[in-house]
DNA sequence: CTATTCACG
DNA sequence: ACGTACGTGAATAGT
């Protein structure tokens, strides 16, 4: 029989802080206590599978302990509102569980927990007891385990205490901790112990003398002298913390432990689920949608049927779906396209519950969208630049009206990893969908229908109004409608034109790079006794700081840490190390670039790579197979790699790059005079903030003092500390914290934007763009320092590569927009963040520069002038 | 599958 | 005393 006993107000205590306080239900019911608490409740229940559970709480009547000594805290300790109100809710979940509470008039927790324990044990149960409260541990012996969950970095470690493992850790036995606690007192239940005597004196005077009254008796056998009249002194105060401290074990319980025997079922019973639906605990409801009991409860998805479509009734049946649905406004209706091997065959429509399959390949799905469009309904869909990428479907004014779910889930929440209908539907329609699996045993061929289509149609059609609503009550709708949806057609047309590529260029530097890693080898293991991997940063740090001994600096979790930032600093300590700097660099060019991006180029010569537009934290989109965010460009080697980036005959490119977009937008969003004056005067940046830190005339700034200034700059971007910075100029941590106290002197409107930003993030837990875009943030409730001290970092950033972000983007299509209205043959083809690269027709190049220079430097209007440089060339080297 | 490193803005 | 610059993606090593 195992009894597992748990510490309520200690654990609901460990979530409340553990856990952001911004978490709450719709209803504004705080709900951190109460997940924190579940969280620990079923790991420990699963690993333990019990099959007697109690939870005892604190009543809010006086105990033994409070009539012995009224200045005592325990369960009158300050607590604030927003966890009380978890605490009637938690209760109630509970017992819906059909777990025994243990609530006793005079007795506290402890006693509860104690006294049942040990008449447990008597009984022959094995019992283990959860809590946060090391006080606990006096009750722990063979049979009683004290189990103390500790949260660091975001993972819960759970610390066992057996008898043995108190011995082992305090250096006195169960009974012993109790004595020690009883010298030392507890301040937050304002005990007062013997002050002077902390846990290392107590340690010692207990295993010496056994027990406080012991001690007492033998006063004048202790040694030092002072520490015998602190004790002398404070007699009294000792024997009664320890008996204050002692907990009860033999109390009178209303329940025995047979009494807690919990249902044959389990705990996740109906009625828990009900009290969790009742309470809104989504996240945790969709924990246990695994049960039959549960799916019933939850507002699933109803039984769907798909009508076959038949082109005499569609019309008319779709429009009686409508009405039945009630849809004010526009309709709307959801849109699965069914691809079979990458081909179009038809799509679901979901009007409600009302789910049709019309067959159909792409050209036919396309008329129809654009005649769903023209007649005034909405398709809700999940994934518009897929589709766009299958079908031809210009963009309109109608065709604008297309919903796509993924990138509203994505404004709400950019820093999910993914969005998967499914939770979609769960967090935001609360509604629990169905999971098709292949039955035992069967296969789903590549011709098989994709599982599940019809109730991601229905899905979509729910989450629409839903998402609308979230949208628009986040202030998040004008970044949807005029940025992000009309972009998934620019890109879309992107990535179809592609860039073309010459592969020869790629393989004959690659087989340049080849030789010369030969080379390099046979140097570095002319230093070493023998070969290695270079490439294996663990057999890399061995050989440099156990067989070379080198200096070795930080730590990895696994080994040395070898990365360049490391090896630069022992450049000169040995001449391996150029060598390894080197090795690493050529390698990374062949295997990356010069090997990798051949096997992108498509049949049409040209790399069509995928820009994701759901992914960033800040708003940037980002490239993927390839990558082409980050060809090379700070190294003489790997910049020759651009060379194999062309435009077709006949074409060149023009690029143009923002200059010093994140420190315009710094200027703008802070409007700090100083730096606004700069940029409008066309002035050089780094020097201006050069001249202001260090005091003297822009004319009289050096190169150092620019180098630096400029590293301030970067520092102020990115969230500025310190340590970062002196790590970057190598300097020390109080020559930089002195360059940014003086940076800050001189513009103190940027000083108050990011204490502004920090601030706000801990009020709203959002910061925001200019335009709206929403940045959570989750980190600033952290207790962590470092957590901490990132969140604020990410505060002072977001809000400034988010509207960086933003402008691009609205330059982005003016672009192409303005090359389609033209008529021109132009296409923008690549973005770089702060840079727009167009593959210009001859004849053109004129008026693609001017468009293109006027689009982005009109893209917004901030306050302060954005400016751009423009580059020609007939490669992608040539052309920066 | 995770950790490390390094390419870019 | 803690141990960091912000945002990405790809390749490699090693468990």
């Amino acid at each position: 029989m195992k009894l597992l006993l748990i510490d309520g107000n200690s654990i609901m205590n460990r979530g409340y802080f553990a856990l952001p306080k911004e978490l709450t239900n719709r209803a504004g019911l705080h709900t951190n206590a109460i997940l924190g608490f579940m969280n620990i409740f079923f790991r420990i229940y699963e690993e333990e599978q019990p099959d007697h559970v109690a939870v005892a709480f604190d009543l809010h009547a006086p105990t033994f302990r409070h009539l012995m000594y009224p200045e005592y805290k325990g369960t009158r300790k300050h607590t604030e509102p927003e966890l009380l109100e978890q605490f009637p809710v938690i209760k109630k979940l509970i017992s819906a569980m059909g777990i025994r509470i243990l609530e006793q008039e005079g007795l506290e927790a402890d006693d509860l927990l104690g006294s049942m324990a040990k008449r447990a044990e008597k009984e022959g149960y094995t019992v283990t007891i959860l809590s946060g409260d090391r006080d606990l541990l006096q009750l722990a012996t063979e049979k009683i385990c004290i189990r103390i969950p500790k949260t660091s970095k975001g993972k819960t470690t759970v610390y066992d205490y057996h008898a043995k493992e108190v011995e082992e850790e305090y250096g006195v036995n169960p009974a012993g901790y109790l004595e020690m606690k009883g010298l030392m007192g507890d301040s937050s239940d304002n005990i007062p112990g013997v002050a002077g005597v902390g846990p290392k004196t107590a340690e010692k005077l207990i295993r010496e003398f056994h027990t406080v009254d012991n001690l007492l008796a033998h006063l004048d056998e202790v040694t030092p002298e002072k520490l015998r009249i602190k004790l002398t002194e404070q007699a009294e105060s000792a024997r009664f913390s320890r008996v204050l401290s002692e907990i009860r074990t033999e109390e009178e319980l209303l329940f025995g432990p047979a009494d807690t025997r919990i249902p044959e079922e389990g705990v996740v019973t109906r009625a828990f689920l009900e009290g969790l639906k009742e309470n809104q605990l989504y996240k945790l409801l969709g924990r246990f949608s695994g049960g039959e009991e549960s799916k019933e409860e939850l507002g699933k998805v109803p039984p769907l049927t798909v009508n076959p479509y038949s082109p005499d009734d569609f019309e008319g049946t779709v429009k009686e779906a409508f009405s039945v649905n009630k849809s004010s406004g526009r309709p709307y209706f959801g849109l699965v396209p069914r691809i079979s091997a990458g081909i179009i065959t038809g799509a679901y429509y979901a009007v409600g519950e009302r789910i049709f399959f019309r067959e159909g390949g792409s050209s036919s799905l396309a008329v129809w969208i654009e005649e769903a469009c023209k007649k005034g309904w909405t398709p809700v869909i999940e994934d518009l630049k897929s589709l766009l990428g299958c079908i031809a479907l210009p963009e309109t004014e109608e065709t604008e009206e297309i919903f796509d779910c993924r990138i509203a889930a994505y404004l709400l929440d950019p820093l999910a990893n993914d969005y998967p209908l499914g939770e979609l539907l769960l967090s935001y329609a609360h509604l629990q969908m169905e999971e098709k699996k292949p039955a035992d045993g069967e296969q789903l061929s590549l011709f098989d229908e994709v599982p599940g289509d019809d109730a991601s149609a229905y899905a979509l059609f729910c989450l629409y109004p839903e998402l609308v609503r979230k949208l628009e009550e986040t202030g998040s709708m004008r970044i949807y409608r005029e940025i992000e949806h009309p972009l998934t057609w620019c890109l879309t047309d992107m990535e179809r034109e592609g860039i073309r590529t010459s592969a020869a260029v790629l393989e004959e530097a690659g087989k340049d790079y080849e030789s010369r890693l030969k080379n390099l080898e046979k140097e570095i293991f002319s230093y070493t006794s023998g070969e290695f991997n270079i490439l294996s940063s663990k057999q890399l740090g061995v050989i440099l700081f156990d067989e070379l001994g080198l200096p070795a600096g930080k730590k990895t979790k696994s080994g040395y840490s070898t990365n360049a930032d490391i090896l630069n600093k022992l450049r000169d300590a040995h001449p391996i190390v150029p060598l390894i700097l080197e090795y690493r660099k050529i390698s990374k060019l062949l295997s990356t670039y010069a090997a990798g991006l051949p096997r992108c180029i498509s049949s049409d010569g040209r790399i069509h790579t995928t820009f994701q537009q759901t992914v960033t934290a800040t708003g940037r989109i980002s490239s993927v197979n390839p990558n082409l965010q980050n060809l090379p460009q700070r190294s003489s080697e790997g910049r020759e790699l651009r060379k194999a980036f062309i435009p077709r005959e006949g074409y060149i490119f023009i690029d143009a790059d923002y200059s010093q977009i994140e420190l315009r937008v710094m200027a703008a969003l802070s409007g700090d005079p100083v730096m606004q004056d700069a940029f409008r005067k066309g002035e050089d940046i780094h020097t201006i903030t050069a001249s202001q830190v260090f005091h003297v005339a822009p004319e009289d700034v050096d190169p150092l003092m620019r180098r630096r200034a400029k590293a301030v700059n970067f520092g102020i971007i990115y969230g500025i500390s310190a340590f970062g910075l002196g790590e970057d100029l190598s300097i020390s941590r109080e020559e930089a914290k002195d360059y940014i106290a003086r940076y800050f002197e001189r513009f103190s409107g940027v000083k108050r934007f990011l204490d502004e930003q920090v601030s706000r993030a801990k009020k709203d837990g959002v910061v925001r763009t200019l335009f709206g875009r929403i940045r959570p943030m989750p980190e600033l409730s952290a207790s962590n320092y470092m957590q901490r001290a990132f969140g604020e970092r990410v505060a002072m950033n977001a809000p400034i590569q988010g509207t960086a972000a933003d402008i691009i983007k609205l330059a982005m299509i003016s672009v192409w927009r303005e090359l389609k209205r033209r008529g021109l043959k132009s296409r923008l083809i690549l973005q770089i963040h702060d840079e727009l690269l167009i593959e210009t027709a001859p004849g053109e190049e004129e008026e693609v520069q001017t468009l293109l220079t006027e689009c982005m430097t009109g893209a917004a209007e901030i306050g302060v002038p954005l400016t751009v440089d423009v580059h020609r060339g007939d490669n992608l080297y040539e052309a920066k």
